[in-house]
RNA sequence: GCCUCUGUAGCUCAGUAGGUAGAGCAGCGGACUGAAAAUCCGCGUGUCGUUGGUUCGAUUCCGACCGGAGGCA
């Protein structure tokens, strides 16, 4: 009995449609996984799922942090795993659906995540950085920690931080710490979907034209009403794919269609990302869709493998 | 019509005093354990406009042709 269903993919491949579908063929519910749709008030850059879309499906992890709030993925888990429990003691079929990668495989697993309590461990590690430079930073964490070290770049500044911090906090390094977790065996096993385009053109084409209709659905009035309530330009939310780039241009950084072009060009990269992310997690179910192929025949595809997973 | 400039990667361009070429962007691949729509790492993919000539050898020099820009008429 597949009581948990994944389905991911790269922005714009499709995993709204096919994760309502699914749930009105299985009864299901829907566990939205996306790392910035779990902020209120942005809709539109954030292809966030329409009342319309969801036909009558229930949706859950949307809009449940305001978009000053720091977000991540250890509170994603903690508030996506008693809705999950939920939804399977109810005797439902949870439907875990969205792009965020870390997110989806965290709350999979069961991560038990190093602590990080607010002793401002990361600010004084942060002011040394900026004092010291990252090249005392790296030295520092390898005469801790020689393996987490050397698998990491002088220019990747968060997760040398992240490191040093997890060790300053809790004794352990941040390798013996991942080493332990990956140890434990995952606290689910669903059926893996994710989407992918025959030809990686079709998905870009998709992309490019979700841009243009989010601008004609009002994307910048959002934007503008984000600012109006005092939401700062630099917060995580701000920052994301789509509203970072249409500030610059309200901020009149730079022109309309110049804005536009690097969103279509961020987004192609995120998509690039997450193919990546999803592509190493050997037990996904690829979905490939051919030229022009409509949701329907993904949908008998996923079926498909499902019912091999009942007999 | 004449003159000048120009044609090299998907795009913008560099370069080779003659030995088949390299940057940025695009693109592709990868990493990822409390910011992940974030952060970071790696990789040139080429009829050097076409066609003759000179040469051991031409993307490079010369001619013609074709395309583009400008100038003079």
């Amino acid at each position: 009995m597949n009581n948990i269903i994944c389905i991911a993919g790269p922005t714009a491949s499709g995993k709204t449609a096919l994760a309502v579908e699914l749930a009105k063929h299985l009864g299901g519910e829907v566990i939205s996984c996306d790392s910035m749709q779990i902020y209120r008030d942005m809709n539109i850059g954030t292809a966030k799922p329409t009342k319309r879309e969801m036909q009558g499906i229930p949706h859950y992890m949307l809009d449940v942090a305001h978009p000053t709030e720091d977000f991540s993925v250890s509170r994603y888990c903690e508030m996506a795993d008693p809705i999950l429990c939920d939804i399977l003691a109810r005797g439902k079929t949870a439907i875990i659906a969205g792009g965020t990668g870390l997110y989806m495989d965290a709350l999979i697993r069961g991560n038990d995540f190093a602590p990080c309590p607010s002793t401002g461990m990361r600010e004084k590690l942060e002011a040394q950085a900026d004092r010291e430079g990252m090249e005392a930073m790296l030295s520092l964490l390898a005469s801790i920690d020689p393996e987490a070290a050397a698998k990491l770049h002088l220019a990747d500044r968060k997760r040398i931080i992240r490191a040093l911090e997890v060790y300053y906090e809790t004794g352990e390094t941040i390798t013996a710490h991942n080493l332990k977790t990956q140890a434990i065996p995952p606290k689910y096993s669903p059926v893996w979907f994710a989407l992918e385009d025959a030809d990686r053109t079709d998905l870009y084409n998709r992309i490019d034209r979700r841009v243009d209709k989010m601008l004609e659905e009002g994307l910048l009035d959002e934007i503008r009403a984000l600012l109006s309530w005092g939401i700062p330009e630099k917060c995580t939310a701000m920052q994301a794919i789509g509203y970072k780039e249409f500030l610059d241009y309200l901020a009149g950084r730079c022109t309309l269609e110049e804005a536009a072009d690097l969103v279509k060009q961020a987004s192609r990269h995120y998509a690039k990302r997450q193919l990546t992310w999803f592509r190493r997690n050997k037990a996904i179910h690829w979905l490939r869709r051919e030229k022009e192929q409509h949701t329907q025949e993904i949908v008998a595809a996923a079926l498909q493998v499902l019912a091999e997973f009942d007999k």
